[in-house]
Order: structure tokens, then sequence, then C-alpha cells
DNA sequence: TATGAATGAGGTTTCATTCAT
DNA sequence: GATGAATGAAACCTCATTCAT
């Protein structure tokens, strides 16, 4: 399955009636929106990369923050959230026994989506603190789904004496910059230089088990 | 020391010779640029918010580019680097024995800096990525100094067998990382809430330090 | 007889084999002109509103200009003047003895007309001193008619000595101006305020049949 | 003193420091509102007219419709009451002892003041109906100040044995109807025909004051 | 016949920048 | 140095009209 096509299919899940011009769009979008910048974007530097007239932008989005929006929020509310819940569930299911296991299993797994989703994820990160709304429908649709599941996961695993008891919330934050650092090291500051992925993965991994092993008693 | 006059004192380190209007400009466009992105900004609202006429700005700033310039690029080279590096040398100089005080000191270092200087950095975070004079620049007088100075002095702890052996650069990312992500949450997600800093602070210091703590012979 | 077929009747007169999309459309034309004037109704709001499709309009109107000639030019043609000139035949052949009770007659009429039809005539007051083409129309179908027909009447009546010697022409102006004011301040100045109907129209009659009246010997 | 300062005089009342161009646009808008209907106006066609560029339109005028306001706002604000009353009010110092001398003088003096503004009229004339604002001032400065106004006078008369008994309002009507009836056919539908003014006005002036007089006894 | 996606010209408005004062 | 009117290119958006289905 080609990236383009996924990234399609799921900006379409509901919206399967759509234009192939309006596809075209979408695509001009993503690409512009990540490479320059929301504001910095004209409509019509997108219309000409789409290969469409201006006006056809605006047939199906009545403004340009509408385009935003509907390329933000189904990646906010769809694509992020349930992504992530549906991932966590398998991995509950299949009951890893230990947290490091766990966490290798979140972390390709992330890895691989942010390397798909690149550009998409890069807007969502330039614009939402500049959109009110989006930031709320982040808060609502990922920040606090993301809480709850992630809570009954840490909880279990410092049942099993493999976390410090500490509250879920700070370990959800000390893992997150992890991952998050690790991704955003991999994919911004060093996109082409030396870094041995397998084992970059491995020290960070390393590094958040036993940083939030518990003491020895 | 207010932080007015400090921001002013860090932005005017070279040009001593700044009107008062100068001043109201630059306040003015660092509070703009912070709120609402730089390209979203227009330079008649700075003009509006600096109390000045619109023609001053570019008596001043031959284009709106370098209006950004002269605050993120000083701000980068005179004020994030050096900093950091003269903070690293007092570390030093003190000779902390233990990595985890020396982390310590970092962490609230960095942190009171970064309360201090949200508007600003948050320019210089949201702008780099469209910016390749602003990303050359960081890379040249942030990053590769900051590896150089971090180098040396995790290589003294490696030596002093407080770090776990691994390359300088995947400490600095884990340890970023865990810094970073703190000054985040505490900055962005939760800026009102629920939140101890110094209980969040430890288990910050904790987690890094038992992360990288080496393998028990 | 309900106002709607009524309308449609008139504008049918010469189209009988009109769909029933075409009438919507005529009907929501008349309703958004009438409005916020012809330039500023948008084809695509009349077609919203007339429940079709934005194409369909311009199968059944080469052009938006044609839409409005197709409403106006024959309320000018078929409906103003041969209505006016039956009433005044059947004025005629009714053979009222006294100006008076001719003038009552033709108010009664016209108001009832303009009740009727406000809309409609809204937008050809609007629109005719923006188009050639609607004046030239409205004074060669209705004024000139009006004035042929007007005349003879009142010469009838200046013969019996029940008006002033003076032009058919100024008898004209002075009546239709009571009776368009008349009607104007009844539906569009006071639309709701206390306005006894009959005792306001004997007024209208009384002054003009008086203003009109000879000056005794 | 030309027409055109006149104008601008009164458009200026209160912004003596108004520029060259502003006229320029100003007197533009004038134009061409008058000519085509507002909504069928191109701010760059006014633009064009007043040979500025078009972005100097909105540094005066934060929008289209301003412009309308600040063409029309004044003129019913400022010039078409208060002239009225100012007239009516040295037609009252005067004391006119008849009721026509005083219906002849307020003719001749409303239609010079037509005459020189027709444009500005037909402007009010033709957006009062679709812009709410201006309909409620024309109601509030214009209508309720005129009745006010001359239900004085016409009760004086009325007392005088001058004028029917009839309300003050109905007399307005009345009276307003002859004689802006008499403006428009003067200066829409027979610009340029056989006309005798002289003629005319003796005729409508007569019309009113007759239709008017009280019933002999 | 009816549709509605597509168009592109043109509409209103914004904005960085210049320049006479 | 400071002003703010003026600019004109370009931004976002609308709209009458066309045309393949």
């Amino acid at each position: 399955m080609s990236e383009q096509s996924d990234f399609l299919d799921i900006l379409l899940e509901n919206h399967e009636n759509m234009t192939e011009k309006q596809k075209k769009i979408l695509e001009a979008a993503v690409e512009t929106f990540s490479e320059k910048g929301y504001a910095a974007t004209s409509t019509s530097e997108i219309a000409k990369k789409a290969g469409v007239a201006e006006g056809t932008i605006f047939r199906h989005y009545k403004t340009k923050k509408d385009l935003l929006l509907s390329i933000v929020a189904p990646t906010m509310a769809k694509l992020l959230a349930p992504f992530f819940i549906r991932d966590f569930n398998k991995v509950l299911l299949n009951d890893y026994g230990d947290f490091e296991d766990f966490l290798r299993a979140v972390i390709i797994n992330r890895m691989e989506f942010a390397k798909k989703h690149m550009p998409i994820l890069k807007i969502c990160l330039q614009e939402i603190p500049f959109h009110p709304e989006l930031k709320n429908q982040f808060i609502e649709h990922v920040f606090n789904k993301l809480i709850g599941r992630f809570k009954y996961i840490v909880e279990s695993y410092q049942k099993k004496g493999q976390i410090i008891d500490i509250p879920p919330t700070s370990v959800m934050r000390l893992s997150a910059s992890a991952i998050i650092g690790f991704i955003l090291a991999r994919t911004l500051l060093v996109p082409e230089s030396e870094w041995d992925d397998e084992q970059e993965m491995e020290r960070t991994i390393r590094f958040v088990v036993k940083g939030l092993s518990p003491d020895p008693k």
C-alpha cells in the first residue's frame, strides 16, 4: 500500500465521494502547508500545484481555513487518536509481559506512522498553537483519550512492579518526551547523517525502561 | 532586574544606540509574532501596537523579514548559545561531582530562562523550520557549539562511571528530550493545572540519571 | 384565486409550457431580487432558494439579465399596462358620471394590484433606472399608452366641467403622485402602524378631486 | 458658488482635514453609485475614475459599504434634515401669512436642493431600502424630525383656517407626494422635454392649496 | 432536461514598502 | 528621525457561465 493512497484513504474515510480534483487539492495543500506554513501559503499556489483553477478550491472548501481544518481535524480525530488506541488495544491483547516489549512496540509503531505522515503531522504541530479550535480538538480528541488509555496500561505495569510508583501522567510525559525526541531527532535534525536506527532505538528503550524502573528494595 | 529591561539588554547588546521607538517596535514585534506567527502578523499591526507610524518600522528594518531576523538571530547567536555555554562553564568550574547535581543545575537554569523568554523562544521554534538562514544559524551557533561543550562534559562523567558508555550525542538527545519535554509540559500543556513543580523536576532528574546510569557490572 | 397562482398565470401568459422547476426559479428570483436588489443577488442563491441546480437556471435563461427581463418585461408589457387599460375601459364603459367615482375606482383597483404584486413592482422601480432597455420598454409600453388613455378620460371630465382646464399630463402627474404616494405610504412607510385605510383613501380622493376642481366662475 | 465645492463642503463639514485624493474618491463614488447603483459599482472603477490606486480607497474607507455610508449618512443626518429644518424656521420666522406662500417657498427651496444634489439623492433613494442601518437613520434623522416640525406648521395654518382639519401626517403625505412627484417628473421622467417649470409649479401649488383648503361652511 | 463540478475573470481587501512632508 | 498617505501587487473569495455526464 503506497503512502499516497493510504493518506487519501484516511482523509477520505467519511468522504468517499471525492472528486479527483478535490484529492489533488488536498495533496497540494498538505505539501505546501507543510513546506511553507499555512499563513505563508497562498491559495493560488495550491491551485497551481494541484492543477486546478483557484475557484475550484473554494467550491470544495468555503475558506482557506476550512481547507486547513479539513486536513488537520480528521488527522487528529479519526487518524491519530483511534489509531493510537487501536494499537494500544492490540498491544494489550497481546499482553506483553514486559514494559520493555510494550515500549518497543509503541516506538516502532509510532515511528512508522510518523515517517508516513510527516508532512501532515508537521502541519498539526505548527498550526495547533495558532488556532484555538484545533487546540481544543487536540486536547479533546487526542490528549484526553490518550491519557485515559495510558493510565490503565501504566498502572498495570506498576502493579507488576516494572514501573516506579509515580503518577501515570508523569510516566506518560517522560516516555512521550523520549519517543517524540527520538522521532524528531531522527526526522528533523539528522535526516541524512550517520544514525544507526536500530541502535538508537535500543538506547532509547533502555533509557526509558531504566529511567522508570523502581528503586531496588 | 526586570524581564523587560533584561530582554532589551540582550537584544541591544550590539545596538546601544536604539531609540525609544525602536525598542517599542521590537517589543511589539516579539509579542505579535509569538501570538500569531510571523507570516500572519502584519507590519501595520506591529506599528499600531508599538505606537509608531507604519513607515517608522521600515526606517529601522529594511524589510519585515529583517525585523524577524533582528529578533531571532541575536537570540540564538548571543543569547541562547552564550548563556548556555557560560552556564556550563560555571557548572564545570564549580566542578559538580555528581552528574545529578549538574543536571539539576541545568534544568533549573534553563527553566528560568524559558519562563523569561517564552515568547521569543516560541518564535524561534516556529520560524526556524521555514527560514533556511535561521536553520543554518541555529545549527552553526547553537547546535554545534552545544554539542562541542556537551561532549566534553558527558565524557568527563562517563570517565567517572556516572553515565553509561554511549555516544555523547545520544546522551544529549535523551537528556534534552526530557528537559524540553518537562518545560513544554509545564508551559504549554498544563499552564495552570495541578502541577507540583518541585516534585516533577525531581522525577525528571531521577529519570534521566537512572536512565543514563551504567549497568552494574 | 391565490396570489401565487395569479402571479404565475401572469408571467406564464405566453409560456404555458413552463416546467415546475422554471416556475420555482422565477418565484425565487422575484423574491430575492426584491429583497436584495438585482445586482446584489447571485444566481447560486436563486438556485438554492428554488431548489434546483445552478446550471438549471441557465438552461431556461441564457443570462442572469435574461432572468430579470423575463420578470420585468412581461410585468410591464402584459401586466401593468393591459390591466390598467382594461380597468380603464371597464371604468369608462360603466360611465362613471363623477370624476370622484372614477378616481375611487382607480385607487381601489391599483391598491389591490400593488398589494398583490409588491415584490415585482419593487424590482421594476429599482431596476428600471439602471437598464436602458427597461426604461424604453416602460416608456413605450406603459407610460405612453397610459397617457393616451388618460388624456381621453381627463378631457371627457374636463368637458363635463369636473376638472380644471390644464394639460392632461399635468392632471395625470398630480393624480398619480397622490395615488402612488398613498400606496407607498401605506406599504413602505407605515406598514404596521395606525393607519385607517378607509379614511386615508377618502382624504386622498377628496384631496385630488378638490385640487383638480375648476375655479368657480 | 459651484455645485462641486458646495457638495464637498457638505460632506466635509466635520472632516476638514481631507486629502485631495479622498475628495476625488468621494466624487467618483457619488458619480458611479448614482449611475450604476451601489452593488453594480466596483471599487476598481471608482479608483480609476478618481485617479487613485485601488488601495487608497481602503486606506480611507475600511470597506466599500463604509464608503457608501460616508456618503449617505451625512447627507441624511447633517444635510437633509437640518437644511429642511433651518428653511422651515426661516419660513416661519418670516411668518408667511398664506399657506400658499409657505408652500411656494418650500417647493422652490427643495427643488433647488434636489437639482443640486440629484446624484446623491438618487443614491439614498436607491440604497435605503436595502440597508437597514440607512433605513433606521432615515427614519430617525429625517422622517421623525420632519414630522415634528411639519406638525407644528400645519397646525398653525389649520388654526388660521387655511388647511382642512385632518391629521398633520395626512397633510404631510399629500403635500409631500405632490412635491416629490413634481421633482421626479421634472428630473427623471421628462428631463429634456417641453416642460414649463414656472407653470407646472404654479399648477402644483394651486393643486395642493385647493386640495387642502377647508370646505366652505 | 437537469445536474453540479469546474472555470477564470473579476470583486473586495490586505499588506509590505516608498516617499514627500 | 518620524510620519502616514499612497501605492500596486497579490491575497482571498465570488460569481456568472459552461459542459460532461
